[in-house]
DNA sequence: GTCTATAGGAGGATAGAC
DNA sequence: GTCTATCCTCCTATAGAC
């Protein structure tokens, strides 16, 4: 019950800071989504950062479900585009919650979330390992330093570009992902 | 002397946009880097809008400047990669504005703006042609649609990966930008 | 734990004197 | 055009009854 509600907390959450960021998200808003008064929310979360960081535990929950669900067969390579493609797909959906890259409460509360923290350490080492695994076959560019492909990959969960495409109208949510899969794994430069 | 009182509030816009971003910038702030008070500002610009629209002309007349420099011989490859390394390089000096790419009334705000939106045309121009003239010689893969690559381009002005690598410290400014081209132009698949 | 009501403060914008 | 002083709205957070 109380579980329930909580969770319908953070989905609101969700969709509003994937909707207009964490900034212009107002916590009135989101207790008129839930149906609840604010003072209620305030009982569950202590903080708007704090709604923040339980919705991005919400999201590094759904993304190590997504890595566990993987088959243990396919290469690290294409595990890495599957990932990608994953979070784009979750980007275009409404899904994936766009904080300020430059906040500072936001970012002390985040860092100081052990959960996020657990789940953002466990997925980096998983993504790293494959991106080294990866680099170690041939498949990707070994000159590269392993943590800038690691972010390299992260930022397309907050790339422009995606909305940009999809305002256009010219394609599709699957289109737009092959489209943004192609320019980050084989660059914009023709291939021999 | 009003012209160069207005140039130094631009430029101290341009530098708290970079620094912290249209939201976390206060006009109070502003005004006190500029040395006046909040009522002076607000004679020469009407809004906090404006006052970012201003720093984005500003931007865009650099752009403007730096692709008329660039020398004509040059292939048109040539010339994307250097604007796009001169765009990183504002970037990680500081001087890159950064505005909330979903902000209804900065968006309203910039497309009424006729400098802005004139400059932002001439150059979407520009770089178009080159982007077109790079894919019918093979230079650029041309299965990608031009608005694609334009985006794609624009996007490292906003590339949370600069800043994570500046973060990092291993890397100097050169570095950085020459490892965010190659992601960007020839990706992170391997080449043959 | 839910509500109504309100405190408290930040920040954009303006009044009016000089 | 510059200042001081102030308005006013919005928003986070809390008090206190039930």
């Amino acid at each position: 019950m109380l579980q329930a509600r909580e969770e319908a907390i953070i989905q609101t959450v969700n969709r509003l800071l994937a909707d207009k960021g964490f900034d212009a998200m107002t916590v009135d808003e989101v207790a008129a989504d839930v149906g609840i008064a604010k003072a209620s929310l305030y009982k569950h979360f202590p903080s708007k950062e704090d709604l923040a960081a339980a919705a991005m535990v919400s999201v590094m929950r759904r993304a190590q479900a997504f890595l566990d669900g993987l088959p243990a067969q396919d290469s690290p390579q294409d595990k890495l585009r599957a990932v990608v493609a994953w979070t784009m797909g979750l980007k275009l959906a409404g899904e994936m919650p766009s904080l300020p890259s430059q906040n500072s409460s936001l970012r002390a509360t985040l860092m100081a979330h052990k959960d996020y923290m657990d789940g953002l350490m466990d997925v980096s080492d998983r993504l790293g390992a494959w991106i080294e695994a990866a680099q170690a076959n041939g498949a990707l560019n070994a000159k590269l330093p392993a943590i800038a492909v690691l972010y390299t990959l992260f930022a397309r969960a907050c790339d422009p570009v995606l909305e940009f495409l999809k305002i256009g109208g010219q394609h599709s949510d699957e289109e737009i992902i092959a489209l943004v899969l192609s320019t980050c794994f084989d660059g914009l430069s023709a291939r021999a």
